[in-house]
DNA sequence: ATAGTTTATTTGGGCTCCCAAATTTTTTCT
DNA sequence: AGAAAAAATTTGGGAGCCCAAATAAACTAT
């Protein structure tokens, strides 16, 4: 047993990671805790401890940034992640929007063996159940190709691909206009207004919100 | 996040769990100091917490013992050891005698849901790949009959059934001498002067030290 | 430019489990 | 019984991650 600092490491370098994934704001302490929910005095201290171990970078204007090593340990977490995901739902027949809290233990167990044993046993899935892919052994991770639901063109049929959000909230509301990684998708038309999007999906007419459909990625079908 | 305080008294648990069962010796500070390696202070100190949430006893004899509700947390923690240790072989094709340090991990992953999926999964096994059985989801535990190899009889033919120690150095040995849960073991003669134990296991000859015959458990064939 | 506001950092402290060393209690042995 | 040894407990302190509140620095807006 001994010392966990391990696990906070892994969540602070998966944080870091999707922030600086979203490409919008800089990432810096006040985004850092406020995306962790932590003060940023504990967040500052942390994130010193794991500059001094080359897993980030502090630069002269206050951002924050993964050094190689980090981004290859954070890719390495997020392959565990989606890979017991898969799992979870293939093999334990979980609903595919009810996995992620279980994935954030399992995606801590230390092992690489296990992970790319799993993932022979999962027959190497390319994407885990919310659509997003999954980085191979040595860190690589395509990206499909998607736009979000909400600048789609009217008329057009589409398949969902991703989800833009893993809010709980989001992906239950979801779950309950059926609309999952794989679903088609006919987008009928756009709102000025409030920028609300109608789709059909399953032969059903959907009134989606802006909210919504940003977060909605589609492909072509 | 947040706290792991959880993770700590599932290992104590556990132990105290262990030394019960051994039946050798009262458990105390003293001894769960040195079966978990710790300092007393740090046991004593660790005991004393978990006896004001009622998981033990500490008695006027400085003796520790489970409650209830500690035994019914120790047996949940081995049942999902136990339980991802028949994962680890059967599905992912682990060494049986390579997976204690894994599912020593993955013990502490926190859904009794998960576990009884994983249950069902595996086809709700017996006992685990070390022959040891696995609890039911009440807590219900078979003891199924075996006796050490040390006093079995001379010239009977036992089946292996489990082993009295979890040590990777001794499930090494086995795993040389190719002797694991299911195999037939026929014992040739006790020697007097050293205790050890000359059998026959699949056709070869092998001699036994005390210590080692007295760790095997078999049952009649 | 300067007052006002946000952002960043420092300071002092909390909680949990851990330890070493000093102390007290209990056991053991002559 | 009395001394020596072992066991049990107390004391004081460390490391890790956390926080609130007090500063200090940077940015905004008039």
């Amino acid at each position: 047993m001994s010392h966990f600092s391990r696990l906070y490491e892994e969540n602070y370098l998966k944080a870091i990671y999707k922030l600086e994934q979203r490409r919008v704001g800089k990432v810096n302490n006040i985004a850092l805790a406020r995306y962790l929910d932590l003060n940023p005095a504990s967040v500052l201290e942390m994130v010193r401890k794991m500059a001094e171990k080359t897993l980030v970078q502090l630069n002269p204007d206050k951002t924050i940034a993964l050094t190689d090593e980090g981004t290859r340990l954070a890719l390495s977490i997020i392959r565990r992640h989606r890979l017991w995901e898969v799992f979870l739902v293939e093999k334990l027949g979980y609903p595919w929007n009810a996995v992620h809290h279980l994935a954030e233990q399992l995606e801590h167990i230390d092992s690489d063996d296990l992970v790319d044993r799993l993932e022979s046993y999962l027959g190497f899935p390319a994407v885990d159940p919310h659509g997003d892919p999954i980085p191979d052994k040595a860190g690589h991770m395509a990206t499909p190709e998607s736009l979000s639901l909400s600048v789609a063109t009217e008329g057009a049929t589409y398949i969902v691909r991703s989800f833009a959000d893993t809010d709980d909230a989001f992906l239950d509301y979801l779950g309950r206009l059926q609309i999952r990684p794989g679903t088609r998708v006919t987008v009928v038309e756009h709102q000025e207004y409030d920028g609300s999007c109608q789709v059909e999906v399953n032969g059903t007419a959907l009134q989606l919100s802006e909210k919504v459909a940003g977060n909605i990625l589609v492909a072509g079908a």
